[in-house]
DNA sequence: TAGATAAATTAGCCATGTCTAACTTTTTAC
DNA sequence: GTAAAAAGTTAGACATGGCTAATTTATCTA
């Protein structure tokens, strides 16, 4: 395995923050948190529209992993939240706002992807941690990444 | 694949994946978050043990940026997992379980902030991206990590 | 076009993780 | 040693995002 193991001395030295500002880290986290599921779905459906022509929930469904009832709930909030516009027993479309935030999040997506493979690893696992990844890179981290990205 | 901009052209490649990858890629997101809160206490519990003598729920709300009924409720489901012992109003302490899976989350997350540091990323960011990506590291992405900040 | 199949929705359940308000226990300070 | 303050807990509410079972709507096909 790596030296990241029990023995050995610390390789990092472990950065001590002012209690509020850690306390500011963690909820930065939960707000990341509860704009995952909007921020994956437009991402979606944004691809479901152009590989597919359209989006429906049972291929969202299918896509996310979840069941196609979860999917009609998560789109009903998405429609109140102003990112779909959508008659029920219908297609899903974007609003602007959610082809605004779907072209962010699909952008951000490759950027990290692109960061991981150029660091080695390989495809299936970049996608993967890119996945969860993805909603908790700031805009400076994901600049830092593609300045790397360019000047290779 | 998809170009993905109005203006320009698309610096990085859409990749796209079987439906059933994609759908265990999200799986593997949603349980990351299952075990996110259990990692953020035990690895705050270890550090206020290091540094304070012993670890208080109202020093875990101050830091986590919660209430501490939230902290109550939560320390009785470690409790129930068996990551922490504890008596009703006394000090928390981790079981061996929970000292082995701070340790883990610790270093993780120093190997985390000491990459995004190698990255130029100021503190502050390092610190904040740090503490949402690190549930998302896969142990392959997180060894790319560390053999770039070895080879520096 | 009618019946079968597939897709979508509704209703109702559950766990998680947050909160406030009220209460109990422990600690501190006089 | 007791009263006040601080810490911790309990109770109960709420939003999120999963689920199953049952129903409704749309689509396909014979």
């Amino acid at each position: 395995m790596t030296k990241l193991q029990s023995h050995g001395r610390e390789p990092f030295e472990a950065v001590d923050r002012a209690p509020e500002a850690q306390a500011e880290g963690f909820a930065t986290v939960r707000q990341a948190h509860e704009s995952e599921m909007a921020e994956d779905y437009v991402e979606l459906i944004a691809e479901l529209i152009e590989t597919r022509g359209e989006a429906r929930p049972v291929e969202i469904a299918e896509r996310l992993g979840v069941k196609p009832p979860t999917v009609t709930k998560n789109i009903s909030r998405l429609k109140a939240a102003g990112l779909v516009r959508r008659e029920p027993y219908r297609a899903i479309f974007l609003t602007q706002a959610g082809q605004d935030l779907a072209e962010i999040c699909r952008r951000r997506h490759r950027v990290v992807v692109a960061f991981l493979l150029s660091l080695g690893i390989d495809e299936e696992t970049a996608e993967r941690d890119a996945e969860g990844i993805e909603h908790h890179v700031s805009q400076t981290t994901l600049e830092a990444f593609e300045s790397r990205l360019n000047q290779k």
